[in-house]
RNA sequence: GGGAGUGUGCCCGAGUGGACAAAGGGAGCAGACUGUAAAUCUGCCGGCUCAGCCUACGGUGGUUCGAAUCCACCCGCUCCCA
């Protein structure tokens, strides 16, 4: 890496900052990056990660596509697996009673994150450091543990929303989640990181890491806040356990779908956090006048399509969507059910075909008019359907199946 | 340890002896309208062999012709005092 100029430093602070919610500083964000140059070192950028929830959706990449930003600058990734603190319990306080996990499901855990998170990252092992916490919180004596909760006072614990909330709210906060920043801020001073990255739910943490890390006579990491993706509802966090969320495994034409039904509204902030098109273009495809909504989203749907399938793929996607939503065709490939025989009541066929979880619902969705069998709508739930071999079976607006004799 | 509350369907929440599969809201599903957007309107929203039946209001047992509702014990959660 040669030395940056003064003007390249500052393009990369402005395009590094890009989604950002908050960094502190930038002012020390620009002086890292001037004296990794000089020094011609990468910078160590940290990312904790939870080894319980290993399925990424886009929600997690915000954060992950911000740390390959970094490594595409020449910086170097460092994730912290946190064994040692799964191992202990729950961080937010929200489930007392998650179960402990053993270390060969940590392991597991963490192999299916780096598959998942791969897809974002460069994972070359130059630009990739993975370190387990447990390396160093579990040789912590009980008197190094003092000391390092010496430097914070209950009052700057208390600052933290979520325990000041909690407090207000009358609701329990247990000693031990003091320590959880703790133990994330010792991560940082024991790693010598020079950048952490995390979600707004994170920033009291990865503060407290700035300073231990001052404590300890080194020097700050910059702390870089990233906004907490909302989901395909447009109101709540995107999660897996909210069925709001695009997850880097899906198949390319889920993903589009999912994308296409985001409200109108969350465009602009989709554009920004989860491609990389520059703002003034993003700008003027969220405006109304200048771009047409619907085009504009299948725009931002194809882009993200494509980071995790590829160009070809997003182009499908988007073909097969217009053909089964525009033109209201059935799709090219869709899930086969087995029959046999020469007919069937259509509340069972609909019940074989899985479009349903009990006869009731399928008598539902029979009577709502929700059913048909190769474009003709059934509505009486004693009809028999003829069966023929591929007839397509459609319930509701995206659920289709052929129909295949046996 | 003492006292006071509270536990209802996916979630929130009303219901305090019969008309309760249980108000209302949210979520979800379906239909209309559309751009698989928003907003809006309509219907559905425990299960089944579906004009009927079964299961369900923290658990167990009891009172009663009849209990989500009353009683006893138990379990969970919360608050106050110590």
């Amino acid at each position: 890496m040669s030395e940056l100029t003064d003007k390249q430093a500052q393009e990369q602070v402005m395009a590094l900052s890009r989604g950002c919610e908050a960094i502190y500083t930038q002012q020390e964000l620009e002086q890292r990056l001037r004296e990794a140059s000089k020094a011609g070192r990468a910078l160590r950028v940290k990312l904790g990660l939870d080894p319980t929830a290993p399925d990424i959706h886009l929600g997690h990449t915000v954060v992950l596509r911000k740390m390959r930003q970094f490594q595409d600058l020449g910086h170097k990734a460092v994730l912290i697996i946190g064994d040692y603190t799964a191992r202990i319990g729950d961080p937010t306080g929200q489930n007392a009673t998650r179960p402990m996990l053993s270390p060969e499901q940590i392991r597991a855990n963490a192999q299916t994150y780096f598959d998942q998170a791969g897809r974002v990252l460069d994972t070359a092992p130059d630009k990739l450091e993975v370190r387990y916490n447990s390396e160093w919180l579990e040789k912590l004596s009980f008197a190094e543990l003092i000391q390092l909760a010496a430097k914070k006072t209950v009052a700057q614990m208390l600052q933290r929303d979520s325990f000041k909330a909690r407090l207000e709210a009358n609701v329990d906060v247990y000693l031990h989640e003091m320590l959880y920043p703790i133990m994330q801020g010792y991560d940082s001073v024991m790693i010598d990181a020079d950048v952490e990255l995390g979600g707004t739910d994170q920033t009291f943490n990865n503060l407290v890491g700035r300073d231990l890390q001052k404590a300890s006579g080194k020097p700050q990491q910059v702390v870089m806040v990233l906004p907490i993706l909302v989901g395909l509802d447009g109101v709540q966090k995107m999660s897996k356990s909210k069925g709001n969320y695009v997850g880097v495994t899906d198949a390319p034409n889920d993903m589009f779908g999912k994308v296409m039904s985001i409200p109108d509204s969350l465009m602009g902030n989709y554009f920004t956090l989860l491609t990389d098109l520059p703002v003034a273009r993003i700008a003027a495809l969220t405006d109304a006048d200048k771009t047409h909504p619907r085009q504009a989203k299948a725009d931002l749907a194809r882009r993200i399509v494509a980071q995790y399938h590829g160009e070809r793929a997003a182009a499908d996607a988007e073909a097969e969507f217009d053909r089964v939503f525009a033109k209201k065709n059935a799709p090219t490939e869709m899930p086969e059910i087995a029959v046999s025989g020469a007919s069937l009541n259509v509340v069972q066929l609909v019940l074989r075909a899985g479009f349903a979880s009990s006869v009731s619902e399928a008598r539902r969705l029979v009577q709502q008019n929700a059913v048909s069998v190769d474009e003709k709508k059934i509505s009486d739930i004693a009809a028999e359907v003829t069966l023929t071999d591929g007839a397509v079976l459609k319930v509701g607006k995206r659920r289709f199946g052929r129909i295949v004799l046996r």
